[in-house]
DNA sequence: TATGAATGAGGTTTCATTCAT
DNA sequence: AATGAATGAAACCTCATTCAT
């Protein structure tokens, strides 16, 4: 991992332990070994050091649930499999998870271009869009449908997160949650 | 409105406008029109400002809601009540909405003492609970219904800020929504 | 006691412990169990409050000598009385004796009009004065003599406060310190 | 002189004209002729520059002594030595030595740990000590002899500082006054 | 005589950022 | 690409003091 990865790596662990305001540039650049001014070599300003791993989570995570978005078969079970995978991203991927909640309610989110969001959630809307189409999903506007399955996402892991239960009772849960999710998007 | 209550309703529009660090406290003193050292002899320090404006959101929520969650009448009819009021609380409040969320992703929420959510979320889990109990809800734990729940009047709140409707259709969506919602929890 | 000596007795101990700077005068209001105005009304700044209470163990510690600098007999006798009940006076009232010190290297100290010392160390000044004369004493300067003298009490008090003695060995210290500064003093 | 010690002899000018209180950060900064943030990069705290002016005169004094003490020759000369030379630094830094009394009666006097107090003093306390067993001084606790001696160098201090004498006349006096002091602590 | 809410000047400290090396 | 001493604006907060009651 090189130095300008490095410092990525150790913001993400002290903005989310500590907050934005409550972390210093200059512990980001102390625990992640290396001077203080190579993390303004790296990034200009601390703000875009924020944005900057945003949108590396943000990517990432794009590109994770990408593939069963475009995978082949029934739409009902990459619908399915999205929802799946976002769930176990979510809690293999705990800071990273968090992160991207924090800067969404904070006054930073605004310096992400409107046209980035757009641009990820496409393919993600489009296959509702045709879910909808076809007469698989509710004959409700794309945007809320996307809304409420967003909503269950956040709702199955942040009862997860906070229930501890083993491997096995989890996949149960995640399970059942998705066939309350389908009960409520499906087409009726 | 004395000066107490002044600073909270200041720092409220501020916090939202400009996020913490983005508000400085002698900018919510000016504009509350009281000396910069008022709001410290009401508040010890700005976490603590900061703290009281949230325990005094979710208080309002809290008994905005209760009204509702202790009437007499048919559980289904309640919990109905409870959505659709929730979201319009939110809707006629949409700072102090938005606040709660910010507070909630920030590193400030451990400075609440976890008693005081369950404290403020009992008697809606015990209305839950006996929705479960009766067989009209499903069979699934406390907590897993309420997360969705609350994950859903997220849901269509961001649905409906996003969506710039006129009053009649929104009052339409809200009712949509709930359908769905209850299509998602109800016992079958 | 009253108010005013109340506020008196808990600046003492207060200025002693946290020093001039670290008690606040909330804080001296507070323990005296007075209100923040009642310490203002009696003292018109906290400064004066300081040189008050200067002043007052001044005037007591100078009381309590007094005494034995007027009192018939010997010369030689009244010297080591006041010797010895100086250094008895600093054992019982640390604080009070502590507080002199820290006034006297304070920058407060120009406040108390030189006239106040001189008028203060007067009896005593003319008592070695009259033994210089009198040849009972060295034929130096009467400052002279004062500062040595005084430098004792306060060489045998910080001796005494560090070596925790009981009450006996104490004594016998204390009468082997006034018979090394006789040995220092007395004519030859 | 570089930065770091510039403020430290700034520091010392200010802090004995005005005192602790009376002397803020940004002053000491603004003439020693760095920034105000400069002072804190190399002084975490105020409290932190204090302290190290502290220990750095103690220091010096210290070392300027101790060739006295450790030199060759008769112990009652070395003994002499000391005390004439410590009164001769004391006349040449007064500012250097008012501000070890300033501190040594502030409550900053316990961040200094106890050891390093041992330390400084241990070359002269073997001294004393050994003048004690050869039977050259008198016949009581080394620290007792040494708490006496002390109070005797800022005696004649406190005495020459009031009466403005000229060098010949101070000289004089100088010697007189450990005449004096001789025949106080030397064996009989 | 006593109160305590309110004040606002000013202090210490933090920290993002720069720049010469 | 990397450093770290230096900067100075600005933040939070303290606290002596006032004044209407």
């Amino acid at each position: 991992m090189d130095k300008k990865e490095k410092i990525l790596a150790t913001a993400l662990r002290l903005f989310v332990a500590d907050g934005f305001h409550g972390t210093p540039t200059s512990k980001i650049a102390l625990e992640a070994g290396v001077a203080n001014g190579t993390l303004f070599y790296h990034y200009k300003t601390k703000e875009e050091l924020m944005v900057a791993l945003y949108n590396s989570i943000k990517s990432e995570l794009a590109n994770n649930i990408l593939s069963f978005v475009q995978a082949e078969g029934f739409i009902t079970t990459r619908f399915k499999n999205i929802f799946i995978h976002s769930v176990h991203w979510a809690l293999k991927n705990p800071e990273k998870f968090y992160y991207i909640q924090q800067f969404n309610f904070s006054p930073h989110l605004v310096k992400v271009p409107r046209g980035v969001f757009k641009q990820q959630a496409m393919p993600y809307t489009q296959l509702i869009g045709e879910g909808i189409r076809k007469k698989l999903l509710r004959q409700q506007p794309v945007e809320l449908v996307t809304a409420l399955f967003n909503g269950q996402v956040y709702g199955i892991y942040q009862y997860l997160k906070a229930a501890d239960l083993d491997a096995g009772e989890q996949e149960k849960k995640i399970n059942d949650a998705y066939d309350m999710v389908w009960d409520m998007l499906k087409y009726m």
